[in-house]
DNA sequence: TATATAATTTAGTCATACCTAAAATATTTT
DNA sequence: AAAATATTTTAGGTATGACTAAATTATATA
């Protein structure tokens, strides 16, 4: 059995690769907030494991076995934050925090019950995917919203899930994964998106909008 | 924040305490599956801390601090055994073990959530009563069954719930807490017990009638 | 009372997982 | 190519929570 430790880097150096191969000392310290010294010093009890591969100043990678156990961390979590919020009205800012603790808890008894009762789900609720029990990862391709041009109409399709403030602030719009706006206006000069929800129309900025990926999208 | 090692010291001491004021370092090491100097170790911090009180050779008590501590995590604890148990159909020889676990993991807001959900319940499914949310613990008043003569009913008030094997053994029988049964024999020289459960016979040893807790014991 | 036994505590060790500071290596700029 | 800058690694330190072995204290027995 692995420390909780060395799951979140497994974790973290999965969800780093994925934008882009190999993932550097520094941005894994940075990522899980702490020093390089000590990611250097987990890369080094990682690879002893047959974990992780790692040259010297080369950047780490995932050996298959990592990567195994990196998805079934990131189906812990994502499983947890879709029946905190399904079964326990845990609203959907504070699921993240609270599945940050319990996937590493969870006994895969537990887990094939939540699956079960949630109906054997493919999106948590900020809309990542949920791998399943083989490590599959149903992707939905999608864009960042920052892409969108004037007159557009899309549906959200995912929302980072590390911001409870974000997320709350998303939700003050109705703005939650499935939901359809359509692109009113695009400021010039890096302004901010003015859409409209169902109706009713928001503001959002460069920032936000950077966390906010969509798909369907058609011009109108 | 108490680390893990901490609260389960809390507990046990809260536990052992029940059956006789004060506890030995001996029996809290044992208790806990650890060496004496490991338990005297940490004694030693949660008295910096002034959660115990202690002296040499003389044993430890909790202080108010540490008894509330200790039952918030017994409230955790029960609550999340039941939880399991009624929204996840966990298996009550396995609810145990999960919720030993989860108990150090899981949010106040969550509690609250399943705590609502389950209708403020007082027990757990074994019978063991559930600390409000001020430490108040609904006791009722019972017998261990090995107190029981030939021909009195009773009904299962609380069983042990740290022996899953055991547990399995009595659902064999279907006695869980409020089964009602009658004795129909005991038999002599510290013998078994034949009991009739709904007109079903069964036959239960003197070890394992020890764990096993009645109350509204009546001669018939 | 003296001795044997049992329980408890002290002292020192080990592993985990983090830290800081300094050294080594790589990359960029001049 | 040399110097400046940034990144990574090494070396050594801290806290937690377990361990063993030895010393101390308490209790039981002769």
């Amino acid at each position: 059995m692995l420390t909780q430790a060395a799951e979140d880097y497994l974790k973290s150096i999965y969800k780093l690769q994925e934008t882009g191969g190999k993932v550097s000392t520094g941005i894994l310290a940075e990522y899980l907030d702490v020093k390089p010294a000590s990611a250097t010093g987990m890369i080094k009890k990682l690879k002893t494991m047959n974990l992780v591969c790692h040259e010297r100043y080369q950047g780490v990678t995932l050996t298959d076995t990592g990567k195994a156990i990196a998805l079934e961390i990131i189906r812990h979590h994502r499983l947890l934050e879709l029946y905190l919020f399904k079964a326990l009205g845990v609203p959907w800012d504070g699921v993240h925090e609270e599945a940050e603790k319990l996937e590493h808890v969870i006994s895969e008894d537990v887990e094939a019950r939540m699956d079960e009762f949630l109906g054997y789900p493919t999106a948590d609720p900020h809309g990542s995917p949920i791998p399943d029990k083989n490590g599959v990862v149903p992707k939905t391709p999608s864009i960042p919203m920052t892409d969108l041009r004037n007159g557009q109409s899309c549906v959200v399709a995912e929302v980072s899930d590390n911001d409870s403030a974000l997320l709350r602030h998303l939700g003050s719009f109705n703005l939650y994964p499935d939901t359809a706006f359509r692109v009113i206006e695009v400021a010039p000069f890096e302004g901010p998106f003015t859409i409209d929800i169902a109706g009713q129309q928001a503001v959002i900025g460069r920032e936000v909008a950077k966390n906010i990926f969509v798909n369907n999208v058609q011009d109108t």
